[in-house]
RNA sequence: GGGGACGUAGAACAGUCUGGAGUGUUCGCUGGCCUGUCAAGCCGGAGGUCGCGGGUUCAAAUCCCGUCGUUCCCGCCA
């Protein structure tokens, strides 16, 4: 009882059993359900543990038939046990009830907007806009509960494990690359701004640097772009480094601490290791570098029977170094707008169009292309799809990249199953070290301070160079990403080179870091996941909305308290900024209007 | 930056395609009845700027244009 006002409250609902029977009890909570029979009432009180009944008699409690749905109150009653044939197995406090000694109201409520119960499925707005009630209901409680439970096991782990939680800076430098960042303007600097962190890399190198050894930070991430089902402005990661580790030292304590949190959170028991896939396997398989490996459906190479078919687009993909492939959707209710949708879908994944062949009854495949391929280069193509009657057969001939990555993606539309009832984590590995854009120029794929895997193959042949990075892929979700990174200063200033940074831009922007990496640097590695992310599929939802207490809409907003809002022009002032342009239109209406008078 | 979907009572929807009086369903709200319910039940009642603006039409929730909001996706996300 210690701590407990009590007054109000000397038990919670869940903790009233029958042990409990004939003594007397204070229990406070809301109302979420009145049932008023007249001669008796009945009122289930809802607390954080759960739910408990009280009986009242009206003729002894005047007020009852005011109390309201989400009222707050508190009772005191002598605890009983239900009458013969009412208990109620639902409940786990279903045998006993508290006979309604007094009832006081500790704080109204006026008409809900929406019910707290998990069968309303209020718009996300509505949701939004009184979120304070929305998290009451059920789902969203255990949500929150979940959470903790997960960032309680991590924390629980790495302490065992011997880490270190350091807090990092949330103002810090921008920098160009990645992510667009959320920046802050500075008042005693006018002019010149903080950003708000991407990731706490460079602190967390810093920190090896500074001798930590094993540093873990359940860090705030800022990230300003375009909103997803899975991605915020502000996100949650654990974020992790050791030093004198490899890549097997990270795997294997990322592997301890998701086990320890789907064992909290799901209650099972992960024994296996996870699997382990290189980027190319991936890529290959699934069109993907986040594989969703709970279905098949994989992703077969079509381009030696076909690719010197009579079939135009095959031949001109193949001969221009493409390649051709090709998926088994499975049966599929097949007509021509659902032909037409996939194609458009094709399309809008990067292909230029999408072959689609149906095996008939007779065995034979219907398709706009099969008067182009010979009876030998059809069977061909059943064979390696395995196909059988019925199946949709989807074929696309493009880059290597582009016509694997638009059949993953198709792949993931057909196949994906919709809840998170299995758990599938994966580790992708062999990430290659850069990327190629469509102009030329290369780009890091993880970040600029990830280690080439070989720096021969690095200095030789950037573009097919692998590096030291890793992901983890839980249910075809990317959790997060980490890697061996770089502790030699000259091997970074190479890699700055070769993307492009020349040595006094990298000295200006980065010199601060290449000096701290000259002073005994040791070899050191790290991670960082999702939370957000891991604890959505854990919880079988499928947007991070649900899991974080209190969201941003898809346009960056809150419907609640109206973030983000202008602000007035002498705060702007002190920050040496002014609107212009379009804000300044925004805010006050188009400006050269001639006003009517 | 682009594409799709959605917006009707406090909430969730149907009605929109094929224009004809704000029509309807469930929950909530409200008045009454009711002593064992647990999504209580029964009888009655209130509650609407069909997101907003414009257009077409004798007539618009319905068709057209614009706009705002929410959402999913492409781009983007080291």
């Amino acid at each position: 009882m210690v701590g407990q006002p009590r007054m109000i409250r000397s038990h919670r609902a869940i903790e009233i059993t029958t042990g409990l029977v004939g003594e007397k009890v204070t229990v406070a909570g809301w109302i979420q359900r009145r049932r008023d029979h007249g001669g008796i009432a009945f009122l289930d009180i809802r607390d954080a543990s759960g739910l408990i009944q009280v009986v009242a008699d009206p003729s002894e409690h005047e007020g009852v038939a005011d109390l309201r749905m989400e009222y707050c109150v508190s009772i005191s009653g002598r605890v009983q046990e239900r009458p013969e044939g009412t208990v109620n197995p639902e409940l786990p406090t279903g045998e006993v009830e508290i006979k309604a000694q007094e009832i006081s109201v500790l704080s109204p409520s006026e008409t809900l907007p929406f019910m707290i119960d998990d069968r309303a499925d209020p718009d996300e707005k509505i949701r939004l806009q009184h979120r304070y009630l929305d998290l009451r209901r059920p789902r969203m409680a255990a949500n929150l509960k979940a959470r903790s439970k997960a960032t309680a096991a991590i924390r629980r782990t790495l302490d065992d494990l011997g880490f270190l939680e350091i807090e990092t800076p949330t103002l810090v430098n921008s920098t160009p690359e990645g992510a667009r960042d959320m920046l802050v303007p500075s008042r005693l600097r006018q002019g010149e701004f903080y950003a708000l962190p991407q990731s706490p890399q460079l602190f967390k190198q810093l920190l090896m640097i500074g001798g930590v050894e094993r540093y873990f930070q359940i860090a705030r991430c800022y990230r300003d772009e375009d909103f997803r089902a899975d991605r915020q402005l502000e996100f949650t990661q654990l974020d992790l480094e050791g030093s004198f580790w490899g890549r097997e030292d990270v795997l294997d304590t990322i592997e301890v601490v998701l086990k320890a949190v789907a064992k909290e959170v799901r209650g099972v028991e992960i024994a296996d290791d996870f699997p382990r896939i290189t980027w190319q396997e991936a890529m290959d398989r699934f069109g993907t570098d986040k594989p969703d490996t709970r279905f098949g459906m994989e992703i077969v190479d079509l381009t030696e029977p076909v690719g010197e078919s009579d079939f135009g687009v095959f031949q001109g993909a193949v001969s221009s170094g493409g390649t051709v492939r090709g998926l088994n959707a499975g049966v599929l209710d097949w007509s021509r707008s659902r032909a037409d949708a996939l194609t458009e879908r094709a399309k809008e994944l990067g292909a230029k169009g999408l072959v689609w062949m149906v095996v008939e009854e007779d065995g034979s495949l219907r398709s706009p292309i099969s008067k182009f391929l010979k009876p030998d280069e059809l069977d061909a193509v059943k064979e390696r799809l395995e196909a059988t009657v019925g199946d949709v057969l989807l074929l696309a001939a493009d880059r290597w990249k582009t016509a694997v990555s638009v059949l993953g993606g198709l792949r993931n539309d057909l196949g994906r199953p919709t809840d998170h009832d299995e758990l599938a984590f994966l580790w992708v590995v062999d990430f290659p070290l850069f990327e190629e854009e469509e102009d030329g120029r290369i780009t890091f794929s993880h970040h600029p301070f990830t280690s080439p895997a070989s720096l021969e193959d690095m200095r030789s042949n950037p573009t097919e160079a692998l590096s030291k990075a890793y992901d983890a892929v839980l249910n075809g979700v990317e959790l997060g990403s980490g890697s061996v990174r770089i502790h030699d200063p000259d091997i970074q200033s190479q890699v700055f080179e070769i993307l492009g940074i020349d040595s006094a831009t990298a000295e200006r922007r980065f010199g601060w870091f290449l000096q701290a990496l000259r002073y005994g640097t040791p070899p050191h590695a790290g991670f960082a996941f999702g939370i957000d992310r891991l604890v959505m599929i854990l919880q079988n939802e499928n947007s991070i909305r649900e899991v974080i207490p209190f969201p941003k809409t898809q346009t960056g907003g809150d419907p609640m308290t109206g973030a983000p809002t202008w602000v007035d022009d002498d705060q702007l002032g002190e920050l040496g900024v002014a609107l212009s342009g379009a804000a300044l239109e925004r805010r006050d209406g188009p400006a050269d209007k001639p006003s009517a008078s």
